[in-house]
DNA sequence: CGCTGGCTTCAGAAATTTGTGAAGTTAAGG
DNA sequence: CCTTAACTTCACAAATTTCTGAAGCCAGCG
């Protein structure tokens, strides 16, 4: 997929209907896991754009949204650590950013919803007696969450050393 | 927490109201992270339940939710592989089941979720081209998914075997 | 072979969520 | 300072989702 310029060298394309058609498909995987459909879209934008940062405008311009739509989605986005926020110096323009590695932030992120979980379970086996039926199940369903967790842990670690390996 | 019996044993006490705070605050947890409230409900209700399995009607009183509330909310957990069906011989009653390890298998169908995200990736990794940053970003998110899907796997080895050696 | 218990399906009311236009806020630029 | 660019917040209209009561369907039982 290359653009000729015709001074012998060649440029990627960036054909707006291909970018188009790679945004909603993903973004559209992305809402049928849960994620809010703005939200989604939003991201996915941003990890299709060139510079991995766009302004507020442009997300408007480019998903046809409402300036107040990016808004929401944004916030959302920032706030489960997907998209990073960074103001343009000398200017009251802001951009979101996509991290190559966000997937890695997001997922040790849900580490919180997971300890919320056993809290929550813990408060169970207490309640309904550990020696019972029911609290034996809670206490295995709660073991299997904390073991998840710490081996998530060595997994992103594994991570960060393949992902350096391989990407730099 | 427990009941006095008179004859010197004691079972294990099962106040209606102790079970209901923690499915409901369970439920809850469930819901924040992305599930429907009525299967979360039912989920935490089989959960907390002595013999992990229980009846629609069961259900129905239990949550204070119609029996067409109970179905729905059956019929997505069975989708998702978070419950099983099993119909009692000679009645046209049904059982709905939590098995220990059903997180376990809830996880693993995550992979589908997982393969069509990797597809959609690839797509758009050909889409606008491996050479460029765009392409190399989604790339990078591509292998990383691939990554976790590998680790996953081997993970999912060790919790049958600490699974087997703590529970039995 | 018809009745009945037990789940499922369906149509619709109610609640929730989404996205927008418009007004509000903040800070750079003149 | 006053203007204006660039978000953000707000109130509301629209779309969606969620639950219910009622009707439907089917397997056992008599």
């Amino acid at each position: 997929m290359t653009h000729p310029k015709g001074d012998g060298s060649e440029v990627a394309e960036r054909d707006p209907e291909t970018v188009s058609r790679f945004v909603e498909h993903f973004a559209a995987q992305l809402v049928e896991a849960g994620l809010p459909r703005m939200p989604a879209r939003v991201f996915a934008a941003l990890l299709a754009s060139d510079t991995g940062a766009l302004t507020s405008a442009e997300l408007s311009a480019q998903l046809r949204i409402s300036p107040a739509a990016v808004s929401g989605a944004v916030r959302y986005l920032a706030q489960v650590h997907m998209v990073s926020r960074e103001r343009e110096p000398g200017s009251r323009r802001e951009r979101y950013r996509v991290h190559a590695d966000q997937w890695y932030e997001a997922l040790t992120n849900r580490e919180a919803v997971l300890k919320r979980w056993e809290d929550a379970l813990r408060d169970g086996v207490a309640g309904l007696g550990a020696d019972t039926p029911a609290g034996r199940r809670l206490a295995e369903t709660l073991a299997f969450f904390e073991f998840v967790e710490k081996e998530v842990a060595g997994m992103m670690e594994r991570w960060r050393v393949e992902r350096e390996r391989r990407f730099g």
